[in-house]
DNA sequence: GGCAACATGTAACTTGTTACATGATTCC
DNA sequence: GGAATCATGTAACAAGTTACATGTTGCC
C-alpha cells in the first residue's frame, strides 16, 4: 500500500500527471521505490476514488492533452498518518547474492561477467546522484523539504559507494578461486 | 521466477522439507531473497509438476510426517541455465527513504523514532553475519561452494556496516534541522 | 520515412501478503 | 493450562510485470 504514499509524496511537490508521475518513478523518487507507469496508473483511479487526489484535464496545443493530479487535503491526513507508523523492512530480492550462493552450481564465467555489469550499473549511478547533488544541493540554502532529500540522497551516494567497493572486492575474489 | 531458482539453489545443499525451506528463506538464503512458507509450499508444488524436484514423504514418530523434496537433475539443469542469463537488477522499496523525501510532511518525531529503530536492525543484522562468519568460514579450508557464501556474506557484512554508518548520520542530520 | 518523446490506458498473468485451518509434542 | 516448535497447506486479495493498444508532434 505504499506506492499511494510514494505518489501521494511525489504531488505533494507540485501537481503532476500520470506521465510526469510515471517519468519520477524512473529517476528522483525512483531511487527509493520503483513503479512503472502501468502501476501507477492504476494506483491514480484508486486514489481518485479515495479522494486522496482531484483530477482535471488540461488542453494542450500540439500534444496530448494530460490529466493533472493534485493532492487534496485528505491525500495530505494520509501521508502523515502513514508517516507516523512504522515503516516495514525493505524487501530484498538480489539474485546477483543467490548466484553467488550456489557458486558450485552455476555458470562462473558468466556470473564474473554479471558482477562486472552490477559493477557499471553502480558506478553510473553513483556519478548520477553525484550530478544531483551538485545541481539542486551543494553549497545552497535549503528549505525543510530539500534537506530531506538531501538526507536520502547522502545515504544514497554511501550505499553506492560501498556497492561498488564491495563488488570489485567479490570480483577479485571471485578470480582467485578459480586460478 | 527467480524463487523457483532461489529454493532449487537452496536443495542443491542439501534435500528438504517445506518447512526447512521456509526456515532458511528465514535466515541464510533470506539474507539475499525473503520468501513466507505460502510462497514456498506454492512454488514447491510447481517446481514438482515441472520435475526439478521429486518429493517423498518421510514418517516420523512424535512429529508430523514431512515432505522431503529432492533437486532432479533437470533441477540442476534449470540452475546452469538461470546462472548464465543476466540478472535483473534488484527491486527497492524502502519506506525510509520516502519519507525523508517528504520531510515536510511528514511527522519528523516518529520518523527520527523510525530511523532508529532501522538502526537497531542492521546493528543486529551484523551481529549475526559476525557468528555466522566466526562459526563457519574464520580460518577453515573452504571447499568452492563455501567460498561463494563467504563472498555473499561479505558483501552482507560491509553493506551493514556501511548503513549502520548512514543512518547514524542520518539521525545527527535530522536533529539539527530541527534545533 | 523512422524514431523518440508525449500521453493515457486495458488485460492477462505472476508474485507476494494476510488470514485461515489443522493437529501433535514438548517445555514451562 | 498455555505457548512454542514441528509440519502442511488453502483462499482471497494486493502488488508487480509483460504485453497490448492508440495517436500526435518534432527532429534527423
Amino acid at each position: 500500500m505504499a506506492l499511494a504514499e510514494a505518489i501521494l509524496v511525489c504531488l505533494t511537490d507540485r501537481p503532476m500527471s500520470g506521465y510526469d508521475l510515471a517519468k519520477t518513478f524512473d529517476a528522483s523518487i525512483g531511487f527509493f521505490w520503483r513503479a512503472s507507469h502501468q502501476q501507477v496508473y492504476r494506483e491514480l483511479a484508486r486514489l481518485r476514488e479515495r479522494g486522496l487526489v482531484e483530477s482535471s484535464e488540461m488542453e494542450q496545443r500540439g500534444k496530448p492533452n494530460r490529466i493533472v493530479h493534485t493532492i487534496t487535503k485528505e491525500g495530505y491526513n494520509a501521508v502523515k498518518l502513514w508517516s507516523s507508523k512504522p515503516c516495514r523492512q525493505p524487501s530484498i530480492k538480489d539474485e546477483l547474492l543467490v548466484k553467488l550462493y550456489a557458486l558450485d552450481t552455476v555458470d562462473t564465467p558468466a556470473l564474473t561477467e554479471q558482477l562486472g555489469v552490477r559493477l557499471d550499473q553502480h558506478k553510473e549511478k553513483l556519478q548520477a546522484y553525484y550530478k544531483i547533488n551538485e545541481r539542486f544541493y551543494e553549497g545552497k540554502n535549503l528549505s525543510k523539504a530539500q534537506k530531506g532529500k538531501l538526507i536520502a540522497l547522502t545515504m544514497g551516494i554511501s550505499n553506492e559507494q560501498e556497492m561498488i567497493a564491495s563488488l570489485e572486492k567479490a570480483i577479485i575474489m571471485l578470480g582467485d578461486i578459480n586460478e
